[in-house]
DNA sequence: AGGGTCGGATAGAGCGCTCTCCCAGGGTTC
DNA sequence: GAACCCTGGGAGAGCGCTCTATCCGACCCT
């Protein structure tokens, strides 16, 4: 508490040396604990440190070390590069992100897995090119350790610009154009396979499927997924309607659905979102879910189980995945030789009652 | 591009001054903008700043401005001292806090303000007290310029101790101490008022009310303003049942309400979750939403519209309050010596189908 | 006993930037 | 024409920390 200098100041590690009778240096390795230091004198700094109230100053340290300790979490965009988005645009799309449950769990996992390791996420957007060169500059300014990226686009450029710069990132979700960077995905074509073959074995005849936007790769694969099986099976040629991964898209893609094949009784959604939509708009229609259609989601998100019926659906562990991301990324801070190394996890279905 | 030093290290402003025939001072003026520079000069520098690729070292810059263009942006839980609660613990207080999309709006929100400013938020974590201590030496290190406070309990230490060792903060609703400090508010008793009496003139007689929580307090004004109306018009006494914020503890006290008052025909649900709750559960037992019962949320939250039928509802501008809690910040960083404002949000009655 | 070794502490050189001086030179004023 | 100001640029001192090189003394070995 006592305080040498101009009363305002915060402690410095002169300040501690002296109150301890000790060297900065030999102070400095008892708060970074390297190397041998005398018990005794250990015990005097750690009193010098608590009774001067001394926290060590991140900016000094980062300057020498070349490391903050922080790391970069940036949500990436479309790849649209005309910049005539104005701040209203902006808006909506950071309010669109963080709609989607997915967010919210991919940053659970990475705090979680982050925190205990004294690393800090920064949140960050690059759904504009102007975005993403600031996001860059944050990197390149050595703001960041590194960047954690969860691309919601195949064509966003921003894996590969980040890349070329030498900058260490993982990306959630495989880059469109192969690059020299870790990523972790799922296997969501035997995601979609499983959710297929639950609908097949349940005896659904007459199955349709609402896919995700077809520029999000994820959304693809699904969809193949579900194709491949459904041929193998020998029913080529399922009706198909495509969403935007948002509970009201996937009411409309129901509809729309309903109005052609008013028949059906099996429905594989995108994710949760659209199949939760889906199952309100069967029961507007006088449809019962799972009696007269048969509904499997993706995802095994919230609204998994908040949805009435609770949804037979795809778990993807996306907790889990983000954390192995961020573990990734701080395995390759802590040995940037390494080759990039990524990770496909397996889904796995979960039957509750909507199929 | 050209590298006069060794290829992988960074440009300093030393190698820009050099390329541009300057000095290093002229360089951090032309950079940032201070004083006059000649115009001729100006260029020549900007021309050596993007030909060495030169990005100015974050570390360097907040040493000597002790600035760092940070926010702490802390969701703090509640204030049990039981530091017992081990990871698994901690995973699902994070895990819980994202499932609510309040916080979506709040980070939101945030976001698109501090955005254009340069400024970023660093996500942290405060629910036990081993993170609060990390919370507050992570700010008294000067990692970031201030902390914007979102608590859900309101015996929350943390205010008071962010306060008390002078770092700049905002809160998110109001302490329950009252503290020199800065925050946003929604008027909640307007806000139930205005629900209560919707329910009253749309002709309900036997309305019951899910409250939110009431350690917290946010839920307690709520209910105080429900009891209030209800009293005001003749009808003290209304059933209360208590909920935790959350879809499934809405449905089971609309279970509880409705064994004890089969004939009610309005609910007040506390937050729009809890809404969406009572409403599966009055459907389920054969109750039509709102011919037989009304039901009135609050929020206006994504879960609002997304109900079968949508929610009527009482509107917290979430992102709005956000974004002026990061005002406050920022009026506060830009002028220490004012006193602490506070704003407080008046809310409006969204009318839709359920009520 | 002398030289080698090694644990344990210090001195001091930066890390890359900002910012306060200080100085040169040209214009203004009486 | 001298005294003055004002504009534009440079020199250099630090910000608080880490870390290498160095030193000191105690201990061991022959």
């Amino acid at each position: 508490m006592t305080d040498p200098r101009s009363p305002g100041a915060a402690p410095t590690l002169e300040d501690v040396a002296r109150a301890a009778g000790v060297s900065r240096a030999t102070v400095s390795r008892v708060i970074n604990g390297v190397r041998n230091v005398d018990p005794a004198i250990q015990e005097a700094v750690r009193q010098a440190v608590s009774s001067t109230g001394y926290a060590p100053n991140r900016a000094a340290r980062s300057l020498v070390t070349r490391r903050t300790d922080a790391i970069a979490l940036v949500v990436s965009g479309a790849g649209g590069e005309p910049d005539g988005e104005g701040p209203a645009e902006e808006g909506s799309f950071t309010a669109q992100v963080f709609a989607d449950p997915f967010f919210g769990r991919v940053v659970t996992g990475i705090v979680n897995y982050l925190r205990p390791r004294g690393m800090h996420p920064v949140l960050m957007f690059a759904e504009t090119s102007r975005a993403r060169d600031e996001v860059l500059a944050y990197l390149r300014q050595g703001s960041a350790d590194g960047a954690l990226i969860v691309s919601t686009h195949a064509q966003d450029p921003l894996p590969g610009l980040v890349t070329e710069a030498g900058l260490p990132a993982v990306l959630y979700a495989r880059p469109a154009r192969p690059t020299r960077i870790s990523y972790v995905d799922l296997a969501h074509r035997d995601g979609a396979r499983l959710a297929a073959e639950h609908l097949l074995a349940r005896g659904c005849r007459r199955i349709a499927t609402i896919s995700g936007p077809l520029d999000i790769p994820a959304a693809q694969e699904r969809l193949a997924g579900f194709r491949d099986t459904m041929a193998r099976h020998g029913r080529a040629g399922a009706p198909v309607a495509e969403g935007l991964f948002t509970q009201e898209s996937g009411e409309a893609a129901m509809e729309r659905l309903l109005a052609e094949h008013p028949d059906l009784d099996g429905v594989f959604a995108g994710n949760d979102l659209m199949a939760t939509g889906a199952c309100h708009v069967l029961r507007e229609h006088g449809r019962r879910v799972p009696e007269d259609v048969a509904v499997v989601g993706f995802d095994d998100s919230r609204a998994a189980s908040a949805c009435r019926p609770p949804l037979t659906t795809v778990r993807q562990p996306v907790e889990d995945m983000a954390a192995e991301m961020a573990g990734l990324l701080l395995d390759r801070l802590a040995a940037p030789e390494r080759p990039a190394t990524s990770v496909i996890f397996e889904p796995v279905l979960v039957v509750r009652d909507s199929a």
